[in-house]
DNA sequence: CCCCTTAATTTATCATTATAATTTTTTCAC
DNA sequence: GTGAAAAAATTATAATGATAAATTAAGGGG
């Protein structure tokens, strides 16, 4: 008798969840990398003794993770491929679309990791990403002239910070950073235009930017934390005014 | 009306995914909350006009992120589910596979964040919350005596930061550092035993969980921070000893 | 009233066929 | 020989139908 030989734990775990997780596990065994070939659909139905469409539902799981990328033709099926940042921000952002994040949350994150991005790329980027940052900082000379230009001023700001954490050397602080410029991105574009433009904090807000760019050029770390810190205190105050619960939508990828 | 109104431009996204957005579209449009059910498959089948294969499929993406759950039987079908934080933590953590994360990237999180999550922290938990993280600090009253208990008593001291990251009311702190003590904690449990139990690490190490316990309690939320931050210091050197790169694995679920 | 069996409903899986998309190979003009 | 167009081969994509498995509800003794 086999009664011993228990069933698995979870029989609840569906087919084609099953198979993925096989897939997984034959990736992870062979140590494939990023354009590495999977085996074809008719190879995995053998493989796997499983029927085409559980294959298929398998390879969709994996590809909704972002771990793999499906091609036709001759050469084709599919190849591992990295998750993208992109995928990954959407991917989370799912999961606080059911938590309730408030503009005061992500700002309490921001004070605590901006900074510290900034005192740890100073003086490590190149000239040209220098030059690309002082790009961003200088887009709009002037200050803004209505709600509409003050919300585009906004965004651009936003990709000031999206870019840099693309510069960190930790890419989980720079991620992190990433996503939440990304939210609030996505919150200022959809958001009602109701406030007047604010002069001052537009003013106090570039000339942060730009001072930011010389400390990081001229590798003051710690100059560049305290620039940062007060940057943060600013665009608080000019996100504040906005409603506290958000991101009731799901992202796009 | 028929559908006719979108051809858009990206013809290459694949029927299952386009049915999964129109899943996605369907459940915001109508504000569905967690358990409310979607249309069953046949009834997919006739309102998006493709073929079972392809329902199921869409539904095996949306099911892969998290956001429905499937059941059979009468009363079966899909609803809408919330996504769990160890499902985002799972997804996340396939990002990361391919990023080469090194220990000291984490603790440099790490010191930002956990200090900023204890001072928030004091005063706003409940007698019972507090009892039971004294109780987990408590849970070793004795130094290891081999490297194999060493290990089960650091694995027990992520679990006392896992579960303070739960408490916390900001979502997304708590995540981040749910996060990391996750991938620690992985970490931990893979790696070699080659260290000898360091017992002045620990002792310092289990007296300040058992001081920022009281500093919770106390609600003195400075002290709090400062306890926090000494150790991060510990705890960082008591990691350091590892190797660099880590979490070359795909995390189950 | 309770427990067991049966039935009804819905998803899960398999099998087969046909179609679409790509790439490779061949062919033919020059 | 070269190069471009046509044909063939390969692979995923999609549709359809049939059967299995799981779950709930209903019915029928006891």
């Amino acid at each position: 008798m086999d009664g011993s030989t228990t069933p698995p734990a979870k029989p609840k775990r569906s087919r084609p969840v099953q198979v993925a997780d096989q897939i997984k596990q034959w990736v992870v065994e062979r140590d494939l990398k990023k354009g590495d070939k999977l085996p074809n659909e008719s190879a995995m139905i053998e493989l796997f003794s499983v029927s085409k469409g559980t294959v298929r539902e398998a390879l969709r799981i994996l590809e909704a993770q972002g771990l793999i990328v499906t091609k036709t033709g001759p050469g084709g099926g599919s190849i591992v491929g990295e998750v993208s940042a992109n995928r990954a921000r959407s991917l989370l952002a799912n999961y606080f679309y059911f938590q309730d994040l408030s503009v005061a949350d992500i700002y309490q994150m921001r004070r605590a990791l901006e900074p510290e991005l900034a005192a740890s790329l100073a003086g490590t980027l190149t000239e040209d990403q220098i030059a690309e940052l002082q790009g961003l900082a200088e887009r709009y000379p002037e200050p803004a002239k209505s709600a509409e230009e003050e919300k585009e001023q906004h965004i651009a700001s936003l990709v000031f910070h999206a870019r840099l954490s693309e510069f960190a050397e930790n890419k989980l602080l720079g991620f992190v950073i990433g996503f939440m410029a990304n939210i609030l991105t996505d919150m200022t574009v959809y958001r009602q235009l109701y406030d007047p433009p604010n002069v001052v904090l537009w003013s106090k807000g570039r000339e942060h930017q730009l001072a930011l760019v010389e400390a990081l050029r001229a590798g003051q770390a710690e100059e560049a934390r305290r620039i940062m810190a007060s940057h943060m205190q600013i665009a608080e105050e000019l996100m504040k005014v906005q409603e506290a619960h958000l991101l009731r939508r799901f992202m796009g990828d």
